[in-house]
Formats: structure tokens, sequence, C-alpha cells
DNA sequence: AGATAAACGAGACGGTACGTCTAGTCTTCAC
DNA sequence: GTGAAGACTAGACGTACCGTCTCGTTTATCT
């Protein structure tokens, strides 16, 4: 992502020990602003640009494509959020990722409801569905979208299921990784393809077919 | 879709039956090789109307977007397959749909086989994902590329599962519409999004898991 | 001006006797209405079709060109003038052309001064001076606007001229149609190209220089 | 001329001081060049830009119409010849302007006649005439291309009528700016209109008749 | 009176150019 | 010597007309 270096002439590397912080937050700023109130088709560099009060140079310097700026933008607004979250908690919980109550259903449900509302929220909302379209069509910006912000979500509930098999709640020959898609994948398809509607209704819904499968047992 | 007739001065609506069927053809053609060629992003209106060796006009008379052209172009393939396949078939078959064999996980893991087969067909792979990424970020062409390409391919699945409902091989407290997005999300996800690959082996492991769950029976 | 017909394919001229005067007249209001309203460069071929209520074809059956169809229709509008004008006068008076009362520079002055009004006359100042400007790039039309509205109206400066000559007004040496251009051309150039104002007692100047010379006698 | 700042949102007037002069000349030359090949109406700024090397923008960014352009290369174009001109006389001669013999007609005549031979330079013709054209049916242009370019030429006349004046060769009481339109504007107008051909023998016959009328002395 | 054929209103077609917008590069000036 | 400002080349956007080409629908003679 960073910059491209890989075409012909080798563009001296702007250094970036005298980086303008400054303009990096505005930039960051400016682009999420754009992409929740006019959408990301609409977003322009020039736009960005103008927005930040940032010569357009100034973005091309540090980014290669709109995709990559909003990409960093978000990760920058996601790991505010996390800081912020954590600083939140009491200080000797389980800093972060899923809940561990024992019960596994339960923690599931709790989770992916919070996720349903994380992704009603029209500040997240915008930029992520943004970004994910993009990944569709561009496959760099996809596997860099998967690997800095989609993946760790994911690992998260796979340590957990791990966990679940430890305890002896899933099957020792379940594969973690596939077995989290089985909830996590609808929620994310209906959201992202409008297919149909999310609530908590429904993830819980998901979670029980999950768990337990749709046959008669 | 239609056409925009939602703005100031009524545009008159252009007399359909005159229209030519030669040109509709030809911008169809050129829409898919271009997407195919080039990617969504580089296909221009004014690249396929040169391909197609048709004027601009003609293709903003009967279209509103780069994106509605597609969508259309694309049905349009969809169809022409499906008819051709249908015409394949032995006459007295089941036309069209998921088979019956009476072995529901044997059914769903083939017919997924085949779509994992479709998904990397390269003539399908670029217009439906430059459909599909369209759709996530435009709300409009989202919903109409799930209510006529998507839905009609789900609900096959959807009548699958009822069929076993009532053979007793699913639960009835089970919504098969919900059901079904537990085999087929994951592959969309993991498609769509690469945040993995996909094979065979993972459609049948997600079709066992959703069968039974990954608790331990 | 009539009709192509140097091209390759013989295209099988129309057939006059059956052409729709209705059409025509429609035509001809519809030009000159919007020469007046919009100027005409902003006048179209499809706009004065619109306007007349008659297909585009009908036009380029008949005429081969805006500016062929602004040539006739403000012949035809002079035409009409000119004949209204004929029918208002008196039945035994000399029917057209410049008055000769025997006094030269009276008569030059009087036909002058009703010159520079019917320039000031907005319904004949936009068609013609749109005709004159696009005479002046189009050598075809141009030779076409001198030969069939032009000319005549100068023909008569020079016949009176003529008979000043006999008369002994004008030195017979003078060539007529050298010598109307003293004051003519004058004023079709502060009209035409605004460079300068007209006014009857700019004319009146022009035909006492013109006369006279401008040394000392 | 100028830009245009009357419409509603003030688009920031372009810095004049940065201004590409490579792009200038650039797109004067290929103006010329081209309103000396097809044609005026044939040349279109998207022409001018691809044969400059050009971007469109720069061409809206500077000037406000194809006519614009083109005025403006006119005058730079006359500006270049005049320097050469002046620059090949001798130096301590006259430097500008109609020459001063002492005899007004044979100044005149000669004067003229070298008008006659640059209305036939068809580097000169094409694009004088199709901005006067433009100038007849656009009354903006038409009065910058004579305060700009036409009144110059013009104020030599009367600067040379007034010294006849002075010396008594002409009347006191004419007035020059309208004597100078006997010779100059009948010429102007069978260049313009195609009335009649123009040669050195009409301009001298013009001058005749002008300074000595064309009634019996 | 009916047949026949051309002119007609209408407007879709392949095109060209318009004037605007943005991309991404390059240059200038101020701090 | 970085960075804002913005002019530059390039080219797609969506619109307006061009001139050509069908369509059916009048008209208007010619059987």
């Amino acid at each position: 992502m960073a910059r491209n270096q890989s075409a012909g002439r080798p563009v001296p590397a702007p250094d970036a020990t005298r980086r303008s912080e400054r303009s990096r937050r505005a930039i960051y700023d400016a682009a999420l602003a754009l992409v929740a109130e006019v959408g990301y088709p609409k977003t322009t560099i020039e736009g960005i640009a103008a927005r930040a009060g940032v010569g357009k140079q100034t973005i091309y310097r540090w980014w290669s494509s709109k995709a990559d700026v909003l990409l960093e933008a978000f990760l920058d607004l996601s790991e505010q959020a996390a800081e912020t979250a954590r600083r939140a908690q009491a200080d000797d919980r389980p800093a972060y990722g899923i809940p561990d109550t024992g019960d596994l259903a339960a923690d599931l449900k709790a989770v992916l409801r919070a996720t349903v509302d994380e992704l009603r929220d029209p500040a997240f909302e915008a930029p992520s569905r943004a970004l994910a379209a993009e990944g569709v069509v561009n496959e760099e910006l996809g596997r860099a979208f998967v690997a800095r912000l989609l993946e760790p979500q994911l690992q998260l509930y796979a340590d957990r299921l791990r966990a679940a098999q430890e305890a002896g709640d899933v099957r020792a020959d379940v594969d973690p990784r596939i077995a989290l898609e089985l909830f996590v994948s609808p929620l994310a398809q209906r959201w992202l393809q409008y297919t149909a509607p999310i609530s908590h209704e429904y993830t819980d819904t998901l979670v029980d077919y999950a768990l337990h499968g749709i046959t008669p047992r």
C-alpha cells in the first residue's frame, strides 16, 4: 500500500520523518467526512485535498489512490475507537476480544448483536461499505482490507471457538476458521448486499443453527 | 432501472418498439467484453459505445448508468446460459433447480461444487464481481442485483430445503431462507472479499457443518 | 441552393408539385422567429422542425443547410414586404425603385434615411445580420445572398445614378456601380461591424461628400 | 473578453503570472493554422487543443470561446507582423502609419493597394474573414474586433486626412472619420460580402471619386 | 372508388463537439 | 527544502445537434 515504488524511475522516497502530522490528520478527517456525506464515488482526491486544506500533491506523495487513503483513514479510526474502548474498560478485565463466560452460544450472540449495532452506525457504515466495495473489484485493496481490518476481527472468533473446543463445547475435528463463517458470513452478506435485513433475532438464529445444525438430532 | 423520469422537464420516453435489437446486443457484448478485459472501473460508456459501434446517446437513451448497462448485459447473459442449459438437458428431467436425489447433503455439495466452478469461470467472474461491488456502494443497483440475479438463485436452495423438511431431513422449525445462508454466504464472502480460497473440499465442509452443527452430538 | 444532386447515388429528386405549402410556411415562420429570439448560432434545424411541427427530414428534403433555409425564409419575407408596399402605393405612381424628383442629393438622402430606419427594425435586423455573417464565411451562401438580395437593391441606385448622368448631374466618366458604393458601403459597414452608430445625419453627410468630394473646389 | 465571472459560483480566477507561455503560443499557432486549413466553422476547440498538444481545460481557462481565442491569436499575429515591419524599416524614417509625401491621392492609393494585396494573402484572409463574420453576429466580439483591430487602422487614415486638412488639401468642414469611409468601406464590403472583385484599379478609382466627388466640377 | 406512391410527422440511429470535471504530474512561491 | 496552491496534459462525463435512416400516416393523384 504505502508507496508505489514498482515503477521505472526511482522516485526519491519522501522523508517520512519530516511528514506533517497535521496534514495527515486533516486528510483522514476530510476523507471520512466526505465519504459519509456524499458517498464514496463522489468523493474525489481534489475534494479531500480542498477540505483538508492541503495540496493534492501531499496526498499523492503519501498514498497511491483514493482507496488507499480511505483504508488508512479507516484503520486509524478503528484504532482510535479500539483505544478509546480499551481505556474505558476496567483495568483488570480481559482487555480485548470476545468474552468467554463459558456459554459459547451466549457469548457469540452478544458479540454479533454488538456487531449488528455497529454496522448500523452511520459513522462506520459509509467508509467500511466503501472499502468493502472497492475491495471486491480491486484485489490488491481487497486483500489489504481483509488482512488489516477483517482478519484480525475474525481471528477473535477463531480464538473463542478454539477455547470452546478445549472446553469440549465444539467438536475437535471442526476447523474454527471455517466454523466462524457460518454465522459471520451470512451477516456480512446481508449487510453488504442488501439481501435481507439484519437484526438481533437474526444473528441469534444464526448462532443456534450453526452450533446445532439444521438436521434433526 | 428503467428510465430516469424523476427530473424536471419530462423527457419524452423513447419508443421501445423502434429500438434497435442489433445495437442492444452489440452493447451487451461490448460491455461484458470490456469488463472482462480491462475491469469495471476502466470500462467507460464511451468505450462501450465505441466498441459496439454505437453512438453514446444510444446508450444513454436506454440505460441510466454504466452499472445499469452491465446489470442488463449480465442478466441477458445469464438468461442465455440458462436457456442453453435447459435445452441441453434431456427433455423429461427436472428442468431447473437443485436436484433432489433424496440425499440432501450430496445434492447441496454437488450444486455448491458447480457454483465454485462457475465462480472461477472468467467470463462470469469479471462482470458479476463488478456488479456485486457496485451494488455494495450503490443501494439501488444492489437491490436490483439481488432481486433479479441473486434471490432467484437462493430461492432454489430454499425450495430444496423445504422439500427436505417435508422428507424429515431438516427440522421443521428451521427457516430455510436463513438456513441456506449457512453454506451460501461463506462461499460468497470468500469469493467476494478474498478472505480465503475456495474449493470443493471447502464447500463440502460447509455443508457438513451446516447440516450437523459444530457442537458435539 | 436547390437540391444537392452531385453525390454518388442519384437520390430520387422529391416531387415539388406535391410539396406541402403548409410545412414550407411553418418552416419559414419558425426559422425567422427563432433567429430573432435566440440568434442565428443557437437556432438549430431540430429547433426549427420542432417549432414548425415538422419532421426534420422535411427540412433536409428541401434545403441543404440552416443558412439555406434562412435565406429563402428571408427572401420570402422580403417579397411579401415588397408586395405589401407595392399594394399600398397609389396605382399610377412609379411602382418601385428610387424616386427621381430631379434632385439627386435629396433623392439619395431620402432613400438612405429609409434604409437606416429599416436596418433598425428588429424584424429585419436579426435575420439579415445572420445571413450577412454567414455569407462572410461561407462563400457560396455569400454569393447567393448578394445575387438574390443585395445586388437587386444596389441596381436601383445604379439606375438612379445613370439617370442622373443623362441629366448631367453626374459626370459621364463615372461608373455608377462603383459610385453608389461611396454612400452605400459606409452605411453597410457601420451597421454590420459596429464600427460607429448610424443616423440620418450620417447618411446625409455621406451623400454630400460622395457627390462633391472632400477636396476644395 | 477577459474572463467570465458573471455566473453564480465565483470561479477562482486563474493566476495569470503562472500561465504557460508555451501553451499560449501553441494555441495561437494551432488556431490560426486550423482556420486557414479547414475554415472557421470546422475549427473546433477540441481540434485546437489536440493540435496544440494542450488540454481542453487550458483553453477554457483563459478564453471564453473559439472566437475569443482566434481574436487574440490574430491580434498577436498582427502585433508580430507590425513589429517585424517596424524593425525592417530604416531607423530614421517615419515609423508607422500612412506616408505623407504631400500628394494625398497618391498616398491613399498606395496604402489601399497594399491593403488589397494583404486581403488576398491567405494567411491573413481566413482568420480575419472568420473574425469579421463572427463579429457581425456576435456583438460583443464585433466591438472587440473593431476596437482592437479595425479602429487603430482607421485612425491612421483619419490622421492622414487631418494632415491634409492642415495642408489645405481637404476642406476644413469635412469630418475625417467619415471621409475615410468613402474609400475604406467600399473595399471592405466587396471583400467581406463578395459583392464584386477588388483590384488596384478599383481602389484608385475609389480615391479619385472620394476626393473629387462624382458631380461635374 | 380504390390503389399506389410520395411526402409527411416522428424519432432512433451513428456520430462529433460541446463545456465540465477529475486524475495524476509538474512548477512556483511562501514559510 | 517542505508543502499549499494550482496550472498543466489527458480524457470521460452527460448533453445537444448533426444528417441519415426507418417507421406508420396522411394526401393526392392516377387508374
